[in-house]
DNA sequence: CTGAAAGCGCTTACAG
DNA sequence: CTGAAAGCGCTTACAG
């Protein structure tokens, strides 16, 4: 490999010059600049960027923490995030956590020794209250992307960028009350994601609006996987006195599992159970049954993150921005009430 | 942050002690390596993997290129990828190349300049050829995943891990006939796609021996979008004469695609038209139509992608490996003829 | 307009 | 058993 004492040498200046034409950071004689240029095109001369990282404050790339990038409203997210990085002339440096707070952990320590400038993080259920507090120690910016803090007020904020659950909620309670759905199971997951949390309060505060009750025996919380899912959802299904008339789950993983429950029992959709689902299944407009789903705006929540992000290392001073994008619902059959299947 | 140098004169040490107890690289009176490592915790250091890689050979990483981390299949063998390079050690740089042949180069380049020990590549349909030169050239260990490389002999070889597509095909193709089925559209993509293109051979091959004829009509090659394939297949599906008994997709894209045509013309599954697909969708027991699908060991292509990589890094000369893990076929009702629906 | 030189934080022969 | 010093490949004051 070429270094750039060779350029150097070939182009007769100094290291100096070499890096100045390069990055473009002091006049050089048109006639110099040309010279050194084609001694890079001669040695198939590239920067090392380790070696330049080492010496900058910056390494112009991103890391990006997500518990699962094949759930389908992540992976749009890193599409988000990827877009907007590239468009920046970041790199981005991706990891899984699997809904790990260890592998959680160990990733965000290997992006910071690869001196990344900033972190974008979508937490585990379990996420350990050091983290945020480890990358602050290390004074790098961070934005929490989907999966938001709540942290106390004199802890300092976070950039953040979520959606807007509580509306969406009560959109959704809306639609299924006007239905006459009064019975309606919450199946609401890990409460302490926050995403989680707020779509459980939402449901909670709407079905109150609404001067509604929400009997205990009608919030299904705690389950992390879909088959646990399946085990709490099944019984409240099995005799039809004090059957919920609608199942509302709050993401993917809790839908599918809520969903194999009903099948069980033998229930049809919307025939003996209306349903419907946050986040919902990919390519979900080929099969039956066709369910009723709050989409998020994956993608642009990943743009803004970047955004977020870079405005923090334009102004690291700046008080913490918190974004909220809308979700849209798609009213599908499982939640109407006219159709006879 | 706390350097070497601080540790080193807070023990009392030169640092050469001090790098030689954190590497375990030669051996140092037990006391004083206690107190380089009181010093170490006392100081908070933590050695600065830049400044590490730029003076070993070994970044202890590696990098991982794949089309779309958010389709199915490849979100599981980035699983599996990541779940073996954590195992042994090594960080894994994970980058998208969404298809688009100028993003992949642009990922490889990236991560070649961030010097990772070697590569994993699940190329896109267009990748240029000049890419794996261009590895070859850094004489960075790589391995193709899942699309793999139909290299002349003088090339050279490269280690590979994907699936036995001819076998899953002709199994495929066994029960599609032994259900009386003669006139089999055959939707395959991008023939570019390596293993679309064994898909394709595959499904001739074993038509060619149970002596079926396999008009020209029936082979729908070249979409690269769902939409893309809509507008194909459905002509394809309009009158019914002629019209195929069966449809093949070879990809979850495609399949995607030519049901919806199949939907749109107002055929049902398995009924009036079976069906069945490569890949497949994600909790599809749940929904119906129940598609007939050739799932690949995803996880364990991503496993063995990096122990294939690890070999080719303890032996650089020996020759290339190229590993074929076996298909399961699950049955269902699309292709099932006893079937009422 | 350009160059000589220090320094980023490590690793590793070399020497004792 | 340990240390002084060179060097990895850059960037960037400092000097002219």
């Amino acid at each position: 490999m070429a270094t750039m004492v060779d350029v150097a040498s070939l182009a007769g200046v100094s290291t100096s010059t070499v890096s100045h034409v390069l990055n473009e950071t002091r006049h050089v004689e048109p006639e110099t600049k040309e010279r050194v240029m084609s001694a890079v095109k001669a040695t198939g001369y590239r920067r090392d960027v380790l070696a330049r990282s080492m010496r900058r404050a910056r390494t112009d790339s991103i890391g990006l923490v997500v518990s699962d990038a094949g759930e389908p409203a992540f992976a749009d997210m890193v599409h988000g995030v990827e877009e907007a990085a590239a468009h920046n002339g970041l790199s981005l440096l991706l990891a899984n956590s699997a809904e790990d707070p260890a592998r959680e952990r160990a990733a965000v320590e290997a992006l910071l020794d690869r001196r990344v400038d900033g972190l974008i993080l979508a937490r585990v259920a379990g996420s350990t209250a050091g983290l945020l507090e480890r990358i602050r120690k290390e004074k790098k910016p961070l934005v929490l992307l989907d999966r938001l803090a709540d942290l106390g007020g004199d802890q300092g904020q976070v950039d953040q960028v979520g959606v807007n659950n509580q509306a969406a909620m009560a959109a959704l309670v809306d639609h299924l009350t006007s239905q006459g759905h009064e019975r309606i199971l919450l199946v609401s997951g890990d409460l302490r994601v926050s995403s989680l949390r707020e779509r459980y309060d939402g449901f909670r505060a709407a079905m109150l609006t609404k001067g509604m009750a929400v009997p205990p025996e009608l919030l299904c919380e705690g389950t992390v996987t879909a088959a646990a899912t399946f085990d709490r959802v099944r019984p409240l299904l099995a005799t039809a006195s004090g059957r919920p008339t609608a199942i509302l789950a709050c993401s993917t993983l809790l839908a599918a599992g809520a969903l194999r429950a009903v099948q069980h029992e033998g229930l049809r959709v919307p025939g003996s159970m209306a349903f419907a689902t946050f986040d919902g299944f990919t390519y979900s407009d080929l099969f039956q049954p066709q369910i009723t789903t709050v989409r998020q705006p994956a993608f642009q929540l990943g743009e803004s993150a970047v955004s977020l992000l870079l405005q923090r290392l334009e102004n690291p001073a700046a008080p913490a921005t918190i974004l909220r994008l809308e979700s849209r619902i798609e009213f599908r059959r499982s939640t109407s009430n006219s159709s006879t299947d």
